[in-house]
RNA sequence: GGGGGGAUAGCUCAGCUGGAUAGAGCGCCUGUCUUACAAACAGGAGGUCGGGGGUUCAAGUCCCUCUCUCCCCA
């Protein structure tokens, strides 16, 4: 036998047991259906700390559900994850020397889909060490065969209802993987650079200043705008004076706008609609022309406005010399240093260029006011409830939402353009064959459009696809809508509103009840984890070296309601003590030899222990229920701690020593119900124990909830509840005396006990009876000992104590005589308020009084 | 610049619709190898609830304001 739980031993085998007994018990079970779907992890690594809490997290509500008898489904899947999948890749392929355009579109999907096999099985490795319990054979991946149908009929649904449209727009465009991303995957940096004054001459012999963060743009200029209120440039505007573009000599407007910031620079901007998202709407609004002098790859073109100096550079090096050309040319007045923000792709980490391209768009705005109605009315709840707020706050603000990406990996995009003329409308379908054969079209003579959708495109779809859509009604086994959605608060914009903006369009419901929205798992000083910061903390060694319930446990008990968790080894350590604690309980339980687990009433402890399991189960389930996962936790462990081992386990230890053979089935009992409310926690463990206190091969994952112990007497447990307190005040009296406990053998029994606390508390305190009359006298609930022989040196600091205590009482006892001559509060509190101050008042006199007398009694008989 | 969160013990957080001596885990201090567990047990210290003002008989809790912090958006 050993003193120390081994984790690893077993890990393997309940795996395996779960995955082959559990799902048969969830398509058995004929219960309420419960259902989650998991937020599938992308396919471009392994997993890491967060994806544990949040994969730990819907296992104790799955888990939690089948106890308790319902139908669970939770399906699992992973993500093609489009543009970070493809830039890991390419990454992968420079490292070999190679590139995609040198691969080519077949071999670099062929390589995708390859890579993604591997990443799918190893991530998959990760999830079940873990021991999750999803519905393994729903098993999807956002880019298999059903979800490309759903993507091609909600795109085919969306776009026949103008939801979906083509457009000519300024996007974010990464110049570096060539592509169009969305709003949200532009980071903001502040970086330091220069603001140029300029002069630009103008037609009436004269000049304007402006200033600018991007001289390297002044050829696709197509107007200075002004304020119309700024009397600096009131006779430019009057005379229709335009002014000509340094260097180049192109002559354009002076206009006027309300946007423009007076105080700002020189007051005037130069307007460069192709390059510049607010430019772009002053250009709208004047209906200026567009020049697009930045190419895909970011450089410079030879655009005929553009000198020839500057052909092919990139952004940086054209500015440094169109800076230089400007200097020379004598047309530069000023450069000052700015600290401008600038978008950074999440992706690839470069620099974000707007740019001006065909894309395709979703029409947010048209589900927003669903959406927030339906929020109104609940649904979904969010816990902890501000994200609801949050949540709402990001439909209010909904755009446009640009769908299209210039990538190969992804889902294509199901436009069809006449072969050779893609200005044309495209023909939108499910399928190309049949839209031609109706209309008489060769299909052969259509090419289908190159770009694939955003990766949220079909995430967003993902409940439904979970459950079989389009082909299947997805509500038919009463899993749509789901139960409970569990994702981090960093993807509610890219995820959330989303899935639930597909929802409305197909089903008009939101596709989860609740949504419970968790932190980041940061390091303990609460920074983000990061490779590069080297703390992060690998769940995988997390496992080996503690075992998977540590790392759940640890997860789970410190699973703060906010943005940051932080974690740390010291959270691990904690995890594997506790595990420890379970272990060595369950070998004590064994040892006493129990004849079987039955709960029979014989001693008070037995009511005692009784009632705060069934408190405990309470807790355990308000806390889940309110998606507390973390009181729910700290509930079992304080139960199981301080409750079970710290009292009725001591207790066991005399009972049996005295013959009582019910306390070892009864702890056996008990320890049999904690497995099956700890089990969505920490499974294994639970696991463990069961063989090792049975020997027996079923499962505690498909057992039962347990139902409140009945006939519970309170008495009995207020009984034991006061030989609880008793003991504890006896421990702190012989403290405060200097004293320690193992010194004290024997004590005068003062006064008539009742049998069984006189037996409890003697036995407890491994005491004995003495022969004696006399000692220094403790009082307590269950009545006065005394303790004989002892030096009346150490009673003086006893008395102190008290004194102490009995002045720390008094400003108590001032403030609710206060209160109580208050007329206020006599007049206006309700009753029940006043008679429970008035019993408080009596009470701490009580105790005041108790303690002067008791001090004095204590003086007296030291003397 | 706009919006939101937060400020309670050394740390991380609870504290419901105002009403007890403001709680938990971890940490810290003291004592103990007591027959499951020293990865344990027993005991203990530690908070003017960020500052100021207001509403109320009564404020950690409601309102205003200031300071500091975190996050999101522009």
């Amino acid at each position: 036998m050993s003193n120390f739980y081994n984790p690893s031993q077993n890990e393997e085998r309940w795996v395996s047991q779960w995955e082959k007994d559990v799902p048969i018990h969830d398509s058995k079970s004929k219960g309420k259906p419960f259902s989650i779907v998991i937020p599938p992890p992308n396919v471009t690594g392994s997993l890491h700390i967060g994806h544990s809490l949040n994969y730990t997290l819907q296992d104790v509500f799955t888990r939690w559900a089948r106890l308790k008898g319902c139908s669970t489904r939770w399906i699992p899947g992973s993500d093609h994850a489009g543009i970070a999948t493809q830039a890991v890749l390419e990454k992968k392929l420079e490292s070999e020397g190679s590139s995609k355009s040198e691969l080519g579109k077949e071999a670099f999907l062929k390589r995708a889909w390859e890579w993604k096999d591997e990443c799918r099985d190893v991530i998959f490795q990760q999830f079940k060490k873990l021991g999750i319990t999803p519905y393994w054979p729903g098993e999807r991946f956002t880019m298999d065969e059903q979800c490309n149908k759903a993507v091609k009929k909600a795109f085919v649904e969306l776009y026949k209802k103008d939801v979906i449209f083509k457009g000519n727009r300024l996007v974010n465009w990464d110049c570096q993987l060539q592509t169009a991303v969305s709003d949200i995957e532009v980071d903001r940096e502040d970086r330091n650079g220069f603001i140029w004054t300029l002069e630009y001459k103008t037609n009436d012999g004269k000049s304007i200043k402006i200033a600018t963060t991007r001289p390297e743009t002044i050829f696709a200029d197509s107007a200075i705008a002004v304020n119309p209120n700024d009397e600096r440039f009131k006779s430019y505007l009057d005379n229709g004076v335009n002014a000509f573009i340094p260097l180049v000599d192109v002559e354009i407007p002076i206009i006027a706008d309300d946007s423009v910031d007076m105080d700002f620079g020189e007051g005037a901007l130069k307007v460069t609609p192709a390059h510049d998202h607010l430019d772009f709407e002053i250009g709208e609004r004047h209906d200026l022309p567009i020049v697009t002098i930045l190419g895909k790859d970011g450089k410079l073109s030879s655009h005929e406005r553009v000198p020839n100096e500057l052909h092919g550079l990139n952004v940086v090096a054209a500015r440094r010399k169109a800076v230089e050309m400007l200097e020379n040319s004598g047309s530069l007045v000023d450069a000052k240093k700015h600290k401008s923000a600038i978008g950074i792709s999440q992706r690839s980490g470069s620099v974000i260029e707007p740019m001006l391209s065909e894309q395709w768009f979703l029409n947010m705005k048209v589900f927003k006011g669903r959406a927030l109605e339906l929020l109104k009315d609940g649904s979904p709840s969010f816990y902890p409830e501000r994200w609801g707020g949050v949540y709402g706050d990001w439909w209010s603000k909904v755009e446009n939402w640009c769908i299209s990406r210039q990538l190969w990996w992804g889902h294509q995009i199901p436009a069809w353009y006449p072969k050779g003329d893609k200005s044309k409308d495209p023909i939108v379908s499910e399928n190309i064959e049949e839209e031609c054969l109706s209309k008489n079209h060769d299909s052969k003579q259509f090419v289908q459009d190159e770009d694939v959708l955003d990766t949220w495109f079909s995430s967003a779809l993902w409940p439904l696809e979970c459950f079989g859509w389009p082909e299947d009604d997805p509500k038919e086994n009463g899993f749509f809508p789901t139960s409970l959605l569990i994702t981090g608060y960093d993807i509610i914009f890219f995820w959330v509103l989303k899935m639930v903006l597909m929802s409305l369009a197909f089903e008009d419901k939101t596709p989860f009840k609740e949504v419970l929205i968790h932190g980041l798992v940061c390091d303990k000083k609460g920074r983000k984890m990061s490779k590069s910061k080297g703390n992060t903390i690998d769940p995988l060694e997390a496992m080996d070296e503690y075992g998977a319930d540590s790392l759940r446990f640890a997860l789970l008990f410190n699973m703060v309601p906010a943005e940051v968790i932080p974690f740390g080894n010291d959270q691990l350590v904690s995890g594997q003590r506790f595990m420890n604690k379970i272990w060595n309980a369950a070998n004590y339980i064994n040892s006493l030899e129990p004849k079987n687990s039955d709960f029979v009433f014989y001693d008070r402890s037995d009511h005692w222990i009784a009632q705060k399991f069934n408190e405990t189960v309470a807790s355990v389930d308000k806390s889940l229920e309110g998606k507390d996962v973390r009181k729910a936790m700290q509930s079992i462990h304080h139960f199981f701690w301080n409750e079970f081992c710290d009292w009725y386990l001591e207790i066991a230890k005399s009972r049996s020593n005295n013959g009582d053979l019910q306390v070892a089935s009864n702890a056996k009992a008990i320890m049999e119900k904690f497995l099956v409310i700890s089990s969505p926690f920490v499974p294994f463990i639970c696991e463990d124990v069961n063989l090792l206190i049975n020997n027996d091969e079923s499962l505690v994952a498909t057992r039962s909830w347990p139902t409140e112990l009945e006939g519970i007497d309170m008495k009995e447990s207020e009984g034991f509840q006061d030989i609880y307190d008793s003991v504890k005040s006896y421990r702190k009296s012989i403290s405060i005396l200097g004293l320690s406990v193992e010194e004290i053998k024997e004590v005068v029994i003062d006064g008539s006990w009742n049998q069984g606390q006189e037996d409890a508390f003697l036995n407890i305190l491994r005491l004995k009876k003495s022969g004696t009359e006399n000692g220094f006298p403790i009082e307590m609930a269950i009545g006065k000992v005394m303790i004989p022989n002892i030096d009346s040196s150490v009673l003086s600091e006893r008395v102190d104590e008290l004194k102490r205590n009995a002045e720390d009482a008094e400003p108590r006892i001032k403030r609710l005589e206060g209160q109580l001559q208050n007329k206020g509060f006599i007049n206006n509190a309700p009753k029940d308020k006043v008679q429970l101050i008035r019993d408080r008042l009596r009470e701490a006199q009580q105790e005041r009084d108790e303690l002067v007398k008791r001090a004095a009694w204590i003086q007296k008989f030291s003397e």
